[in-house]
DNA sequence: TAGATACTTGACTATTTTAGTCGGATTTAT
DNA sequence: ATAAATCCGACTAAAATAGTCAAGTATCTA
């Protein structure tokens, strides 16, 4: 199992938006600069961050994005599924009845994996954007 | 985040071992028939079981597979590392501390990768195979 | 209003990973 | 001997990943 680039990408961008004040949108140009990813992919993720509700963009000279909500409000869980990187541990959810004939294990370890899901799922649902902001600025 | 095929097959094939009585050497035949795991592609992820001590192998005729620890003692942290299909949230363990230079966000999500790694991993450290069979035969 | 900046959209591509396949060799019970 | 099995390494098709590229549209500023 491994994380891929843009989800990883998705959330640095994020965390870098969010450590700004909401004012002032951010640049793609920005934050390619600061993180160093691409921006033609970072345009990729952003639509479809923008699709999803995640951001709001501002187009023109000195737009940029500025997140659509709170940073408490945005959770892991939302960004990876706005980008379509969740957490998949079975292919097909239907196949559960199908295969639950005694003779194979696919019913024991499907139950496995649903719980593996479950157990990565609630780790990005509690974590939101400020979690990751507010370490660094170390408040009380 | 996806689980691989040879993850979810290692698995299953241990499983399936692991209902039957140790005595008798399982067959890769028969655990690709019960199953449906091509010959070929569990003889690969077998391998590597061998060769981290997961099974012990007893070639010829009758021969097959057996585990080579009970399966209480077997974690499937044991399993995904013995096939190199371990958690990787991050491609580069030393990348940390070069990019911890405030500007870039990589410091923020490194931790959290970290703590992602360490939740999922958790979960593979506390189910043994013994978790998986006995909950097919409910015992009190 | 010209130009620069920045988002928008969709197609394209190289590389890597996945999920196997294939062929042949060796070992061993019957 | 032969059949049933593990062993071993190379090979490959398909999919996913990680981008790139090109052409457009909107908006601010001088």
């Amino acid at each position: 199992m491994k994380l891929t680039s843009k989800g990883r990408y998705a959330v640095m961008a994020l965390v870098d938006i969010a450590k700004f004040d909401n004012i002032n949108p951010v640049s793609l140009r920005d934050i390619s600069l600061r993180q160093g990813i691409s921006v033609d992919f970072l345009e990729q993720i952003f639509s479809k961050l923008k699709k999803n509700e995640i951001v709001k963009s501002i187009r023109g000279t000195q737009g940029g994005y500025i997140l659509s909500k709170k940073p408490s409000e945005i959770k892991l869980n939302n960004i990876f599924d706005a980008i379509d990187e969740s957490v998949k541990t079975v292919q097909c959810k239907k196949e559960s009845k199908k295969s639950c004939n005694g003779k194979s294990s696919k019913c024991v370890t499907h139950d496995l994996w649903n719980e593996l899901e479950t157990h990565i799922n609630s780790f990005f649902e509690q974590k939101s954007l400020e979690d990751l902001v507010s370490k660094k600025e170390s408040r009380i």
